[in-house]
RNA sequence: CGCGGGGUGGAGCAGUCCGGUAGCUCGUCAGGCUCAUAACCUGAAGGUCACAGGUUCAAAUCCUGUCCCCGCAACCA
């Protein structure tokens, strides 16, 4: 029996500019996602990568003496480098300014024009030729001179220029008789309402090339046109998986059964996305997922603030992991959240170290010091111990129903309240006292801890692929242990196995030991 | 009348759809334990659930209105 495909992308960054948390939190938590599925059993495919085309790109290079190109060589690689340094399990990175990209494009574009829905016509507006940019009226103001100004404070005229149109008001209703059959399409529900809602209010054709500056694909059989850099950025996620080639081997993981995105992208992925493919003839991705944004304290992150997090300082300061699971478990997915220095170390410490690492601890150094390191026997269970058992055993239901909805951290408090448990079962058994009373019983408070951590550490692997691993080399699990499959009392640890000398997991953040990020 | 989200003990949040003793995490205070990473366990204090009306036997929860905060407002991604 083959396994079930996963295919899953995050939002392609744009790198006028080095990465901040904001991609950082995109990708480690379509990271999150695309390791549960492997673990439980999906074949899974993960793609990320960088958007490098349009306007900013160009306007960016330009201000730093750049060709596009140069400044896509020089932060393109600062992307890469961060999605490694998250510990990102992806099985490809897009550049959508290379060949097979441009390839993929140009075919999107020529079934659409194929299918009838492209046409030429004028698009005029506001446009400031210092910017090369388009701006909307209210975006624009005239002042005490009486010359009218974008918002980047350049004055723009009144501009019309030849630009091809994708028909996409012909969409409206097709698009809403496809969120109607597919109520998971969008989420969350409240994006979801806001893209029904933007859609019922009726659709504009959508203006897809520029002729104004000349950094991205070039429209089939036009060169003097480009395209409309959402129209190739878009198309990144089937580049990804071979298009237009559907005899590839990738091919066979399309359509996406998740694109992850930012909240401020929600129109592009869940309204023009599927509006070109069905256009094009081409399968709809099942599900687009909108997380919310993080705020540095509570502000939005912005340079002139000067609180711009570099998230290899974060990763530097307080770990890969501890950055990871802090994100996923304090941030709701699909809502706004906040970090802060306070935040994180909270978590750090109380979760990870407290909690869990100092659960191991106590634990493992019970069965090094009294058992000779050698896992005790199960022995009878009490009410406790099997009550103990059941909560673990039943994690990875709870798990998956709520990663099923993308609510990352639901799994990980359902995970972490296990943890909570097996620390007042433990105290209640109080196993240092049946030391001497009764051994055997001690040796079956301690199976039994050693088992729900065991369970625990796999369903942390997703969050903590490290620290959760390291747990797991503890507790002598081999590789083919290491997955959901595993879980529950069919995987259940051995008795009589030999346990490695026990390390904590989880060090203490202790202020002034370690650099402060941000 | 632009759209959306939000205003719940010191902080951050859940609960609001399907009214019925206001819950969680952190912090604070007191106690316990000593296996453990100054960790763990137990208990306590602390809230007129933004405000004003209304419906109801009963409203954080439903209805009406008001105030405040935060995003977005389409061709910049």
């Amino acid at each position: 029996m083959t396994a079930p495909k996963f295919y899953i992308t995050t939002a392609i960054s744009y790198p006028n500019g080095p990465p901040h948390v904001g991609h950082a939190y995109e990708d480690l938590a379509t990271d999150a996602i695309a390791r549960f599925m492997r673990l439980d059993g999906y074949d899974v495919y993960f793609l990320t990568g960088t958007d490098e085309h349009g306007i900013k790109m160009k306007q960016t290079a330009t201000r730093e003496g750049l060709e596009p190109r140069a400044l896509a060589d020089r932060n393109t690689p600062l992307f890469k480098k961060m999605v490694a340094a998250l510990g990102c399990s992806n099985d490809d990175f897009i550049r959508t300014t290379e060949e097979r990209h441009h390839r993929a494009s140009q075919e999107i574009w020529r079934r659409i024009a194929a299918a009838g829905d492209i046409y030429k016509d004028v698009y005029a507006g506001w446009y400031s030729v210092r910017d090369e940019a388009y701006y909307g009226e209210s975006e624009t103001e005239v002042r005490a001179d009486g010359v009218r100004y974008g918002p980047q404070g350049t004055p723009v005229d009144w501009v019309e220029e030849e630009s091809y149109f994708f028909r996409l008001s012909a969409y409206q209703d097709r698009l809403l008789a496809h969120y109607d059959a597919h109520p998971g399409f969008i989420g969350p529900e409240e994006r979801r309402n806001e893209v029904m809602s933007f859609v019922k209010g009726g659709l504009r054709d959508l203006s897809i090339s520029r002729t104004t500056f000349d950094w991205g694909i070039r429209v089939p059989d036009d060169d003097k046109h480009l395209m409309y850099v959402w129209v190739d950025a878009l198309t990144n996620y089937i580049t990804g998986v071979g298009f237009p080639d559907e005899k590839a081997p990738l091919w066979r993981y399309w359509p996406a059964d998740l694109h992850v995105i930012g909240k401020d992208i929600v129109r592009f992925h869940a309204v023009y996305w599927p509006a070109f493919l069905m256009s094009a003839g081409i399968a709809l991705p099942q599900r687009v997922f909108a997380h919310g944004f993080v705020f540095n304290r509570g502000e939005k992150m912005s340079k002139s603030v000067g609180n711009v997090v570099d998230p290899f300082n974060l990763i530097a300061a307080y770990g890969r992991d501890q950055v990871r699971y802090f994100f996923l478990r304090e941030v709701p997915f699909g809502q706004d959240g906040n970090y802060s220095h306070e935040a994180i170390v909270q978590r750090i410490n109380a979760d990870l170290a407290n909690d869990l690492g100092n659960l191991a601890q106590r634990s493992l150094s019970m069965i090094a010091r009294n058992c000779g390191g050698v896992l005790p026997e199960e022995g009878t269970l009490a009410d406790a111990d099997r009550r103990m058992m059941a909560a673990a055993d039943g994690l990875i239901d709870l798990c998956r129903a709520a990663m099923k909805q993308q609510q990352i951290h639901q799994a990980l408090n359902a995970v972490w309240a296990v943890v909570a448990d097996a620390n007042r079962y433990f105290a209640a058994a109080a196993p240092w006292e049946l030391r001497r009373s009764d051994p055997k019983r001690m040796g079956t408070v301690l199976y039994v801890t050693a088992e729900v951590l065991r369970q625990v550490a796999i369903l942390a692997l997703p969050a903590m692929p490290g620290a959760a691993a390291r747990l797991l080399d503890l507790l002598a699990v081999d590789e083919s242990g290491r997955n959901f499959a595993a879980l529950g009392a069919g995987g259940c640890l051995k008795p009589g196995t030999q346990l490695p000398p026990p390390e904590p997991v989880f060090p203490r953040y202790v202020e002034g030991e370690e650099q402060k990020a941000g």
